[in-house]
DNA sequence: CTTGACTCCGGACTTTGGTACGGCCCTACA
DNA sequence: TGTAGGGCCGTACCAAAGTCCGGAGTCAAG
């Protein structure tokens, strides 16, 4: 029962998405996935932006964003005026940015410490904390 | 009250880290942060390293690590054998990369639609979740 | 030697992001 | 046409990561 007539079954899109169908609705009740129409019946049929709009979010959360942000970002893409849109852009661009750098600055702390560690054996204290220190901002 | 003799209270600490007193004994109570001594007197005392670590767990947070993870992070600089440290960080290396890509697509994403809303004016659909279609992939 | 700011400790409460459950209702397929 | 496997809906529950609270003890400055 995947698929009534055009459109996937909630169950077919949680799957197709890789999320649970409690997952779907409980973002439908945030707000951040539309409850889509029940053309013939009542089940609501899905479509595809459905899947991307979940995997989005999903990989949008993967990176620290809590799901009001994920609202935001979503915003962005639905129908906003276009100044408004390019101004929340912006703001979310620098927090993006922000990770990125925090991000890479944690990856050569890695790399390094993984170095050392391959140079010189034994019990040691690795440099983490130590490389990590510059890298220290507010969100 | 700042300082007793040598040491920071609890509370300042928590005031150079930008943190609350309650989360810094919760950390101490999940093992995030050591509980130190109390030399004269039942307060304890912290040093720099304690402010250290606590920015460095908020930074890691902020870039989606979990406090369990965090632990794994901190357990690398921690006294720990220098195999299995590098064992762990290489894993936490192969993280931090595929978050970097992540985020690297979102960020090329929301730049380009910034570019896009920056060209034609008006209500238009921005295409972020068009970008990012390419981008999904598993955790 | 008092007073006010602070610490200690335990436990209860909150928010975020889901998961699980149970009862009823459809709908596609045999 | 009947039945199995979903869908629908509400409510309850869960873990993570704090946050708040209250009573008691403790500094240190005036």
């Amino acid at each position: 029962m995947q698929l009534i007539s055009n459109g996937l079954t909630i169950g077919a899109v949680a799957r197709a998405a890789g999320v649970h169908v409690e997952t779907i609705r409980f973002y439908q009740r945030k707000g951040l996935l539309g409850e889509p129409e029940r053309p013939q019946g009542s089940f609501r049929r899905y479509g595809p932006d459905d899947v991307a709009r979940l995997q989005f979010i999903k990989s949008a959360q993967r990176l620290g964003f809590s799901l009001d942000e994920v609202a935001g970002l979503l915003q962005l893409d639905d129908g906003m005026h276009c100044d408004q849109a390019r101004e929340l852009g912006e703001r979310k661009l620098q927090d993006v940015r922000a990770k990125l750098a925090d991000l890479k600055r944690i990856e050569s702390a890695l790399a390094q410490m993984i170095r050392a560690c391959g140079s010189s054996h034994g019990a040691m204290s690795c440099p983490l904390i130590e490389a990590l220190h510059v890298k220290v901002r507010d969100a």
